[in-house]
RNA sequence: ACGCCUGUAGCUCAGUUGGAUAGAGCAGCGGACUUCUAAUCCGCAGGUCAGAGGUUCGAAUCCUCUCAGGCGUGCCA
């Protein structure tokens, strides 16, 4: 039984965000540009970045001149020596200096603490935006669901990735697209519609008191179930014992029923039709909700029951063209050689008696999307499965459309494991989304119930919104910080013990630490704004570091959209969260009981743009904070 | 059989695309609360980067082979 991407695990920058006349990209600029300058001035043709540098007595950012030395035919110390003279002090260096063949940056601390902190108090989360060199439209498809059961943990990552990377890119400066490809027709829906048919006494979600696609995945399930005490009857009357497929295809009175909706269905029958669009519309009321809970948004959202007759010109065209040959028994196929040299073997993009198959409309709407939106990225958020399917249709778009194929980007990701093993949705071996969410609520709500009674001050006497407010963000940053954790690429196990739990690099424990800063806020009693005059009470080495690392914010977005890599934000989040509650937790820095006025003033500031940064990069995961917890 | 992906501390993961001393979290052990919110923090311990060759100033990172695991190679989606 075929899965459709979603369910195997596919399941413009405005001017107000360029880097025009923003603290924070003009200081990476600079930085940026006279070390790229001085490489060129020598010589060299292909410029490194200066990078963090191991520690900080080496420098604050930093690159190595060994791979100049072949080329420019000198000892690496001199060219190092070279470009260090060359990149010069002033501005925003404070120092350049060399170091066996590396040459290292030292910023002037006080000067990038007013531009990250002015900048910060003046754009607040927008401060790190926009930074994005070549702004573009970006077309990203995820989600891409079946209307006939819920949505489960594997479309959880999915949805999440899409969200993510969908964030990231627009707040880095493009223009994002996000399209949603409904998998709402086939031989699938046509069972479960034959289920409810049967046995759905004419209830409806409402009627059960059930959520719609919950409502409709019961079908499923139930038709599998009933297919499968049909094909044992069967196995035990005739003695012999079909392939499940060649039983459904066959004998299978539920078989022959199912595949009879279909043909109804897509001869336009108007009791069939009308069925569908019934189920379909309460299980996509189910999903919306999911969606809204998740924070997911679409642009556009395409049925497959619409575009799956996309592509067949297209491949009539590419016949003509010669891409593709007719073979004798009339379907259409290509060399697959002709995408890859190392492949061999044929693909089939029109059967025999003209109809299409899966790539057929993915060649289909992939064109559509480039007439209608000209887009200079095309991403599919789709499990790394399907890998060979996306190599072939990029493959396939470029021989149809030179230049079309590399503009397509699949974001393959890994699936999402059970301590038990891989989850089969007939087997019910599924972690179910919105269960799923429901678990973490109730846990997180239990353990502030927990805090409650033990007499601390900020969960006691909750209000009960706040509390389902304050449960709810938990549960959302626990799931989302969790499955953010990973490498898109990678596949991960999802532990419920694990995800559950508050300790360490948890979304709960970021949450935690932005709350601390608002504390500090509160208490302090006014909302800081920037003043120049206490910059340079922040000097410690503590508060110099926060502060580098509240600059790097743009460099890990830029790093994260270009990699499509939301990973990258989480392991930011963290490290900003944790290195401010080693602060916070340090009795020998007093923060807002700090006897000093200016010195509070200060280091509430520092702190405030701490709490600032940390809503930003959390937000970019489609996390929310707590101004209390 | 072939192709792609993965293999780093007891466990789960990072490692800036070939650079400086391989880093976090969890678990373990030992410490810090009449709190700036302890859902926290500090310290200790923990490594043959799967293995073997190779490339070079330099390799967890690149090339070859081997081993182990995952996923693919449909007129399914």
């Amino acid at each position: 039984m075929p899965d459709t991407r979603s369910d195997v695990a596919r399941p413009c920058a405005g001017m107000e965000d360029c880097g025009m006349g923003n603290r924070v990209h003009d200081a990476w600029t600079e930085i940026r540009t006279r070390v790229e300058r001085a490489q060129r001035d020598i010589g060299v043709t292909d410029p490194v970045e200066a990078v963090k540098a191991p520690s900080e007595d080496l420098g604050h950012l930093g690159f190595p001149a060994f791979s100049f030395a072949r080329q420019l035919r000198r000892n690496p110390n001199e060219i190092a020596g070279d470009l260090a003279a060359r990149i010069g002090t002033g501005g925003i260096l404070k120092s350049v200096t060399t170091a066996k063949g590396y040459v290292n940056l030292f910023l002037d601390e006080e000067r990038l603490a007013s531009a990250v902190l002015e900048e910060i108090f003046e754009s607040g989360d927008r401060f790190a935006a926009g930074g994005a060199a070549a702004p573009g439209t970006w077309v990203i498809e995820y989600s891409s669901p079946n209307t006939n059961k819920p949505l489960h943990l594997g479309h959880i990552r999915n949805n999440l990735l899409g969200m993510g990377i969908s964030r990231i890119a627009e707040y880095h400066g493009q223009n994002v697209v996000k399209v949603n490809l409904v998998n709402d027709r086939g031989i699938h829906i046509c069972k479960t519609m034959l289920a409810y048919r049967e046995w759905g006494e004419g209830k409806t979600p409402e009627s059960a008191g059930v959520k719609g696609d919950h409502f409709v995945g019961e079908y499923y399930v139930r038709f599998d179930k009933e297919f499968r005490k049909e094909l044992s009857e069967y196995a035990q009357q005739s003695g012999a014992k079909p392939e499940e497929d060649a039983f459904f295809n066959g004998p299978s009175r539920l078989g022959q029923a199912a595949r009879e909706l279909l043909r109804k269905w897509e001869q336009g029958d108007a009791d069939t039709l009308s069925l569908w669009r019934r189920m379909n519309d309460w299980v996509l009321g189910g999903f919306a909700r999911t969606y809204e809970r998740m924070g997911c948004r679409f642009d556009l959202t395409q049925f497959e029951s619409e575009t799956w007759r996309f592509g067949k010109q297209l491949v009539e065209e590419g016949l003509a063209m010669g891409v593709f040959a007719r073979r004798e028994d009339g379907a259409v196929v290509l060399d697959v050689a002709r995408v890859d040299p190392a492949l061999s073997g044929e693909k089939v993009l029109l059967r025999s008696d003209g109809t299409s198959v899966y790539m057929t409309q993915d060649i289909g709407t992939a064109a559509k999307r480039v007439d209608q939106f000209t887009p200079d990225r095309l991403i599919y958020v789709v499990g790394d499965e399907q890998n060979y399917h996306f190599k072939l249709l990029f493959g396939i778009l470029d021989l149809l459309r030179p230049g079309m194929g590399r503009r397509c980007h699949h974001l393959a990701y890994g699936m999402v494991r059970l301590p038990e093993g891989r989850m089969k949705s007939r087997e019910g071996t599924v972690v179910d989304a919105d269960d799923l969410m429901d678990e973490l609520n109730s846990m997180a709500r239990e353990e502030i119930l927990v805090r409650a009674r033990e007499g601390h001050a900020h969960a006691e006497g909750v209000s009960e919104t706040d509390l389902s407010d304050r449960s709810e963000k938990i549960a959302q940053a626990a799931l989302k910080f969790f499955v953010f954790r990973f490498t898109p690429r990678k596949s991960f196990e999802y532990d419920p013990k694990q995800s559950i739990d508050f300790a360490g690099q948890t979304g709960p424990y970021c949450l935690y630490a932005y709350a601390r800063t608002r504390s500090l806020v509160r208490k302090a009693g006014t909302e800081p704004r920037f003043d120049a005059g206490l910059v340079p009470l922040l000097a410690l080495p503590v508060e110099r570091a926060l502060v580098r690392q509240l600059f790097e914010l743009p460099v890990v977005v830029e790093k994260s959209a270009e990699t499509l890599d939301p990973s990258k934000i989480a392991e930011y989040a963290f490290n900003l969260a944790a290195s401010f509650a080693r602060m916070f937790n340090d009795k020998e820095y007093p923060i807002v009981t700090c006897e000093d006025a200016r010195l509070r003033q200060a280091r509430v500031m520092l702190a405030a743009a701490v709490g600032i940064t940390l809503k930003t990069a959390l937000g970019l995961l489609g996390i929310d904070v707590l101004e209390e917890m």
